[in-house]
DNA sequence: GCAAAAGTGTTATAGTTACACCCATGG
DNA sequence: CCATGGGTGTAACTATAACACTTTTGC
């Protein structure tokens, strides 16, 4: 019975991460220069334990090198291609994360070099990693715009114009601001609060909140949706 | 340098495939029962080859089990939880599949067991082969909503009342006939037939072919899209 | 008092929904 | 001639896009 088993051939599996951060500019990612391949870029990744499943490997490699946990992590795409990594043929199970970029203290920092890049101005990649990064781009784009998924860049207390900013970095447009608040606001997944942004401007703007509540509610919806209306075809 | 490669344990790497079929009323799976598992209804699958990709690896065991070639196949998600299969760890990268029913003739069929089945009526499956056809059907359902991807379920030449019921089968409600048929046609995405089916209903509907220039147009367009518009949030 | 960013309202247009009748044909 | 499904138009409503002025406050 394990003979169909036995006799196929496995594979090395690893894990890689894509970090997007935001800045309050420039829309970033989180690579590294380290062990291996010191002379590239890379992005962080590291390899599947035995009995861990494969978010849960994706979570701790994030964690090991960042120190951030309980971050949004979502799996990207399974990159196989034979000669993807010269070396030894490996699998790669890629994952796009959304950090808060003022909770990623400069930690581990000592060990290896990481930096944040600018998704406009990336440096040559790793292998494949390249790829992994365009996927990752269309990929966040591609949800951000019909899910409210942005908020996980920002931290917790941010105002609309903040969002704007952030918005316009993943898209690299720019939108209407009357347009723009109106838009957020209609969905009533943000809570204003009695406290302005003080320094930035000089009027200084209020900060918002997602309202958790809602928001769970809006992202369920959002999977169990009968599209009368968004049928596109 | 292959130090850091060699202590990592590998991986069984297998891939199953959600192969979706349409027969003009009800949207179906196509389950297989064979080989070990000769108890349990399973999605068709197989294991990843020394040299070969992924989709590749993908296509040529849809190949195999059904004889069919050039159809839709589409990436779906890397299952990897440890005990997900109890005999062997097993990572499995399932893929989805759109197929043309009347392409399929039962041809393997000999061999072992193949049905199709309706997509509300599913049988209890293998390992977690029924979480991956809920995440298909629900990914064909995201999909179909924003990309002309229907169309791979149709033969090359189909009726608007054709694609309505498909429509309605994947999302399983109904749409109003005049709506529909001028969201389709206002794509300009297909092309009208001075042929009618016969045998169906007395009047005869016209038969469509899909543009195939605008349709790679459109999906160009559609992965570079700047969502200005669609901005949901 | 002025520069810089925040905040807000209206109108035109486009897209979506809801809805009902006539048409062509095989039996 | 009638039953069955095919085909089409219009009006109300909703969402989107374009656009400009006033407010606050740090300097």
């Amino acid at each position: 019975m394990l003979d169909q088993y036995k006799q196929q051939q496995p594979f090395l599996l690893a894990l890689d991460s894509i970090i997007f951060g935001f800045d309050g500019e420039v829309l970033k990612v989180l690579l590294v220069k380290r062990g291996l391949e010191e002379k590239t870029w890379s992005l962080m990744g590291g390899w599947l334990q035995p009995h861990e499943g494969l978010e849960a490997a994706a979570a701790r490699i994030l964690f090991e090198l960042t120190g951030l946990s309980s971050v949004y992590l979502e799996q990207l795409y399974a990159f196989g291609d034979p000669g993807r990594d010269p070396i030894v043929r490996t699998i790669s199970v890629a994952y796009f994360s959304l950090v808060k970029i003022a909770d990623y203290a400069t930690k581990i920092t000592e060990s290896f070099q990481v930096r944040w890049f600018s998704i406009y101005d990336l440096p040559p990649l790793l292998f494949d990693h390249g790829d992994m990064v365009d996927l990752a781009i269309k990929r966040l784009r591609y949800k951000a715009a019909q899910h409210p998924i942005g908020f996980e860049l920002l931290p917790e207390k941010f105002t609309i114009p903040q969002l704007q900013k952030l918005y316009e970095a993943i898209y690299n447009t720019e939108f209407d601001k009357r347009n723009f608040s109106r838009k957020i606001l209609s969905m009533h997944l943000l809570i204003k609060l009695n406290e302005k942004q003080k320094g930035f401007s000089k009027r200084g703007a209020y900060y918002y909140q997602v309202d958790h509540l809602k928001y769970q509610q809006f992202t369920n919806a959002f999977l169990n949706f009968v599209p009368t209306a968004e049928l596109v075809l």
